[in-house]
DNA sequence: GGCATATTCAACCATCCGGTTGACGATCGG
DNA sequence: CCGATCGTCAACCGGATGGTTGAATATGCC
């Protein structure tokens, strides 16, 4: 842990990374259940895979042949209190925030 | 606007850019002000700012031949939105929060 | 007009990133 | 022990990224 912010913003700037970490807030899942969902072969989504617990986002353990991989919230739950102190200054536009949010759960899990 | 979280987050995943960040949040400035505390060519801060901008995070308006740069807070705030979704299901660690910002902080402007 | 200032453009470079395939190492079940 | 399953490793590829330098483009000043 005390993962710099580099890796955090760096892993969650992937599409498919944030979705496999949307996934895990549901639950935790095998390697293999996680890489299901996408159209991308399984040592790929394991490279994503070790970006996030490389970044702290997530833990890794194995048990037995299945390693289980975990959401770990305290990796983002830092990185939004960084980011949270430019936010203080104006007046919150929500109806921006949920437009701009919109774009991104209109389409949820890029999973394909 | 309606920039992506896939560009907001690529952004800030690099020191140079957060530290420009900072220093915006104390005033507006010109580009080569921006570059001045920085060990790196104009050219190079221009890049970074071109960066920013794009992902919505700042904008930049000419004026004669100066070009301010201000902080745009909506992008990061979407940003945030988006991150606290993944918080809310654990009691905060305060304390562990405060200890991984120290490390950042403890190297505050990366300038240089 | 002519010079200095402010910023970008273009080309280049090394490195990283997201993805693939194929071989490999463990582990479980019969 | 054998075969299937789970997952990573290694090599490779094309394209993006972070940085440089040097020339180019505005704009402001006298």
């Amino acid at each position: 842990m005390t993962q710099p912010l580099d890796a955090i913003f760096a892993a969650l700037s992937d599409p498919t990374r944030r979705a496999i970490l949307t996934m895990l807030l549901e639950d935790d899942m095998a390697v293999t259940d996680v890489a299901e969902p996408f159209a991308m072969s399984l040592a790929g989504i394991s490279k994503h895979l070790a970006i996030l617990d490389d970044a702290g986002l997530i833990g890794q353990e194995r048990r037995g042949r299945v390693k289980w991989c975990k959401l770990e919230p305290d990796a983002m739950r830092a990185a939004t209190v960084w980011m949270q102190s430019f936010g203080q200054f104006d007046p919150v536009d929500l109806d921006a925030f949920e437009r701009f949010l919109a774009d991104e759960l209109a389409t949820p899990p890029p999973i394909d």
